[in-house]
DNA sequence: TGCATTGGTAACGATAATGTCACATTAATA
DNA sequence: TATTAATGTGACATTATCGTTACCAATGCA
C-alpha cells in the first residue's frame, strides 16, 4: 500500500508473524509468502522495497530462488536479506555472492532484523534512523503519521499521505499513473487512472499551506505523457 | 520514553511473583518470562521500559542474554537489573561489564529493587521520580494510581488510565486500534476494535473536566485512517 | 441481594475522504 | 496559429471513517 513494504518468504507462519509483527511496529507495510512459488507474483505485482528470504524453503531453495531474482532486470535492484540457520554459516557466502545485501542467522534477535532493514531501507532511500523522510523543507514522519512543512505540521487525505510516502521513499524517478494505483492503492483494486491527477492535485495544494509559505508541491512534477516524479531538485534535470 | 512496564525475566515464578507484586505497588507494569527464548518476543513486542534478569536461567545463562541485548543496537538502551546469587557474586563484575545498569543480590529485600529501578529511572528517563509522567497540564501518578488536570484530580475508570499512560509514556506517535488493543488490553484479548473508539472518547472526556478548565483532550489527536497519537504539541509544532 | 461502577457493543448522525466527471488550461505539433 | 492531446481544477455524489450516545452484561461492594 505504501512506501516500506517488505515481504517475508518463509514456510514457518509463527517466524513470518513474529517478524510482521515487529516490522509492523516500526512502521512497515508486510506481505507474506510461504514459498518462492509464492512469493514470485507478489515480487512481481506488489514489488516489495525489500525481501526476508528464508534459506530453507520447501520447493525451491533459497539461494536459487536469490539467483532468479538477482538474474531478472525487474527483480534484480530489490534488496534481499537471507535468514540462515547457525548450521548454515557457510551459505552466508554463497548467499552474499548470488547478490542477497544482508543476511541474519537464525534463530535472531528482531531488533536486528529491523536495524539491517532499516540499515538499507537508509542506504536506498533517504529515510533517517527514526522513521523520519526528509527532503528540503519537507518532513514526514512514519512514527506519528504526519506531515511537517517547514516545521509546520499540514494536513492530508490518508491517500495523499500514502503517495507522499511512496514518492519520498522513491525520488527522482518518474512513475506512471498505472505504477502509482498499484504501489499506492495496491495492485489489485480498479480506479480511473485520472484519479490520481486529483490526488496529485489535492497532495500539491497541502503542501502548498501558507500564502506565504513554501510551495513544496514543487517536489512533485508531472512528465508530460509518463506520469510523475518527486524529486528533491527542481525543474532542471 | 518512560518507566512504566518492567519485564521480569526468571525462571522461578515465586521470585517472579515477589518482584511483581513489589512493582505494582508502585505502579508499575508488569511482564513476565521465564526464560530468555521467551523474553526476546516480549523485549521485541512490548518494549519493556527496563527487564530485570536473572542471572541463572535454564536456556541461556543471563550474561549470554545481557551480552546479546547489548550487541543490538536496537536493544541496547534498555536498562537492565541483573538478580544475582551471593554465591555468584564474581559474576557481578562480568555483568557490569557486559552493560548491565545494575545489580541485586538474592536473597534481596523487595524494597530494595524498588530504590535502584526507581534510581535508575530518575538516571534515565523522562519521567520524575516519583512515578509522575507530566504532559503540559496533565500529571499521570503512577503511584497514587491517579491524573491530575490542571493541579485538579479528575476521575477516570481503569482501562482510560491504563490507555492514558501507555500514551503519555509513548507520545508522538500513531497508533491502530489494534496497536492499542495490544498494548492496553493485553495482545490475547479480542474486543472490538470500535471499542478503542469509545475509550478514546471517555478518556478525552475526562481530561476536560469543567467548562472553563483545560481542554486536555486535544492532546489526544484522531489520525484519519490510521488510529490515535498523543501529542503534546498542539496544531503548529 | 441491591446498587454503583465499569466495560463492550450496536446504532445513528456528523464529518472527512474518495472517485469520477465536466470543463478549463496548458503543452506539443504541424 | 490552429489543432489535438495531456493535464489542471473545481464540484458532486458516494462511501468510509469517526464521534457520540444509549444500552446491557459483568463485576465489585455494601
Amino acid at each position: 500500500m505504501s512506501f516500506q513494504k517488505v515481504l517475508i518468504v518463509d514456510d514457518e507462519a509463527p517466524i513470518r508473524e513474529m517478524i510482521k509483527l515487529a516490522l509492523e511496529l516500526e512502521g512497515f507495510t508486510c506481505l507474506q509468502a510461504q514459498s518462492a512459488s509464492e512469493a514470485l507474483p507478489i515480487i512481481v505485482d506488489q514489488r516489495p522495497d525489500l525481501v526476508v528470504l528464508d534459506w530453507m524453503m520447501p520447493d525451491v531453495s533459497g539461494l536459487d530462488f536469490l539467483r532468479r531474482l538477482k538474474r531478472d532486470d525487474n527483480t534484480r535492484e530489490i534488496p534481499v536479506i537471507m535468514l540462515t540457520a547457525k548450521t548454515e554459516e557457510n551459505s552466508v557466502v554463497n548467499g552474499l555472492d548470488a547478490g542477497a545485501d544482508d543476511y541474519i542467522s537464525k534463530p535472531f534477535r528482531p531488533r536486528e532484523l529491523i536495524s539491517r532493514i532499516q540499515a538499507i531501507m537508509r542506504r536506498i532511500s533517504k529515510m533517517t534512523g527514526d522513521g523520519l523522510l526528509v527532503v528540503g523543507e519537507l518532513c514526514l514522519d512514519m512514527k506519528g503519521h504526519c506531515v511537517f512543512v517547514d516545521d509546520q505540521l499540514v494536513t492530508m487525505g490518508p491517500t495523499e499521505y500514502n503517495l507522499l510516502k511512496f514518492f519520498m521513499g522513491h525520488p527522482d524517478r518518474a512513475y506512471s499513473r498505472a505504477q502509482l494505483l498499484d504501489q499506492v492503492w495496491g495492485s489489485n483494486v480498479y480506479v480511473e487512472e485520472r484519479t490520481v491527477d486529483v490526488h496529485i492535485r489535492r497532495l500539491r495544494k497541502a503542501l502548498k499551506p501558507a500564502a506565504d509559505g513554501v510551495d513544496c508541491g514543487r517536489f512533485i512534477q508531472t512528465v508530460r505523457g509518463a506520469g510523475y516524479r518527486f524529486s528533491a531538485r527542481l525543474a532542471s534535470l
